[in-house]
DNA sequence: CTGAAAGCGCTTACAG
DNA sequence: CTGAAAGCGCTTACAG
């Protein structure tokens, strides 16, 4: 790589020092009119850019963000992505992006390169994988500014932004309710995951607030991939279960029970409505599924990202709040 | 932000210079066992982790990559930044994400930036509107490793990997041209953008290489998006074609397709056979569409990612190279 | 309006 | 085996 242009090099051509130079490019008042036009012109001829490393250093801000997200590769986190990156560019702020792979290894490890990059705020989503919350310490510890999205841990101190999936899921499933749907099924997750312990009960809930009886034949629980959905449904076959209407805790679950459906007996299709959180938006266009909890990704995104920046400039201080973002309920025609 | 550990702290602590510490850290020869033991633990209960942007500076590596794409929230770019992250983090590499949204500007912008920020090497996928080559040009001067992935400007030095999207189109339209459907239509998009002039080639290659009439009322251009192949397939239709197939030059068109199929007539989901290009593979359980090329994004990614530190290590120079990533056709059932 | 001094936290030769 | 010196490219007080 060639050597770039430096302060140094325009000052000498210009006669002046580098910290005039330097004044005079960054438009300080000190400099009069004339030498800032002479002093620009020259660094345009130079092609010369500041070095941001050593203006980092100087300044200790890095003007950077790291990111940490579980997959990159997901429709859902990919928009995240883009709405973090859309707020950053506009606030001047460029990101580090990191994958953790649901890996909590790769996690820690990915934290602690981006605070060794002196990055000035972390916005995390926590790899499934997760439960001790050390780096979160240490972060903490550091004072620098986090912001978890989507996944969080609670009482670490830092600020989330994250759907209220227990709310959503009840309001969804009592939308089906409202529709003459009660004999609804649920293809679950697991408990000891966040996202699978509160749509649960959200279906529960709504079950139990409209006064109708939950089945034990109508729930299977197992995960959050497309063969869990594709599994669930058989076992809920099996298991007796003659819903008119299921809810798929995950998108892909409800792939899932859409292959099994295609395999079994096509007719589930029209019988029975299926019901998910956060659908693939292209996907409106087969109609399926017919219901489903739009999440606004690149709304998360942009609000965590919002709110982290506010948090490096000082303007509010980390605690341990939670901003819900709003969820609405989509019925596919 | 809190003052983080130094050298210098953990040189008071044992008695020793920075230089030493800075030795014993990165077990530098020099330093005897027991001091490395000692000035690791000492490390350790600080918390310290190198300031990796005090060390850019001296040692002039930033252990960076810059990456452009044009879309973030699509799951081709998303694959792609997937193989991007895993073969920067398996070499050590960190990547700063960038967004350009088909904005030529931005684009401009973000590499300059990403220049200053002394990325080792930039990792682009031209945005569409890109003409003008400057910016490239300036990188160039710099010296700075560029590779370009999936969209690139030729003639300028820089090496590429991307899809042979002629040959691409040829072949998957010579394949149903094998299974006895003839009278394919093609919905494209501009000429004057290469994934479209490409495509609509390898179509009329294949037509030709097999002795089939091209048929003027089989074609129909407009645009890469959802919109482009709802109205391009209802154009199709009034001009009077009867086709046997469609090739869509993109997935979104493809999916236009089947939305204006559904509002016109359903039956001719059975009667027209759809191919695609680079189709979302969540999208196979609705056998829709029937025929796709599948586009390896992910290893787009690491090879770029690859090909891109071999030349930040020197072991290959930049050329105007271009490393084709092989598809294959793909029958959905 | 311009500049000399000091320093950000680290590493790279070079001495001893 | 350990350290003093110099410097990476910039910015921040402080003088003049």
């Amino acid at each position: 790589m060639k050597k770039k242009a430096t302060l140094d090099d325009i000052a000498k051509i210009v006669n002046l020092t580098k910290v005039s130079v330097s004044k005079a490019l960054r438009d300080h008042p000190d400099i009069s009119e004339p030498t800032k036009i002479k002093v620009k012109k020259v660094a345009k001829s130079l092609g010369y850019r500041p070095n941001l490393i050593a203006r980092s250093l100087t300044s200790s801000k890095s003007k950077t963000i790291g990111v940490v997200v579980p997959k990159i590769a997901h429709n859902f986190f990919a928009h995240i992505v883009a709405g973090i990156q859309k707020s950053a560019t506009a606030e001047g702020y460029g990101i580090v992006l990191t994958v953790s792979d649901e890996n909590k290894k790769l996690e820690k490890q990915h934290i602690e390169t981006l605070v060794s990059m002196q990055v000035e705020g972390l916005l995390v989503s926590v790899s499934m994988a997760t439960q001790t919350p050390e780096v979160f310490k240490w972060v903490r510890s550091l004072q620098v500014p986090l912001v978890f999205f989507d996944r969080h841990i609670p009482g670490l101190g830092f600020n989330s932004v994250i759907i209220d999936d227990e709310k959503a899921s009840k309001n969804a499933v009592k939308e089906l309710l409202n529709r003459g749907l009660t004999n609804i099924a649920h293809i679950g997750g697991y408990d000891w995951i966040e996202i699978g312990r509160l749509r649960r009960s959200g279906y529960e809930k709504a079950l139990a607030e409209s006064g109708v009886a939950l089945r034990p034949e109508n729930v299977v629980d197992g995960g959050f991939g497309e063969d869990h959905g594709y599994n669930g449904f058989k076992k809920l076959i099996e298991q007796g279960a003659t819903p008119d209407a299921i809810f798929a805790v995950t998108f892909p679950v409800a792939l899932g029970v859409y292959k099994a459906m295609k395999e079994l007996d096509s007719s589930y299709f029209e019988s029975i409505k299926v019901l998910t959180i956060g659908a693939d938006e292209l996907f409106t266009v087969f109609s399926y599924p017919k219901f489903y909890v739009d999440q606004p990704a690149i709304q998360i995104g942009q609000q965590a990202c919002d709110l982290l920046i506010r948090e490096i400039k000082g303007i509010i201080e980390p605690s341990d709040c939670i901003e819900y973002i709003d969820t609405h309920f989509v019925e596919n025609r």
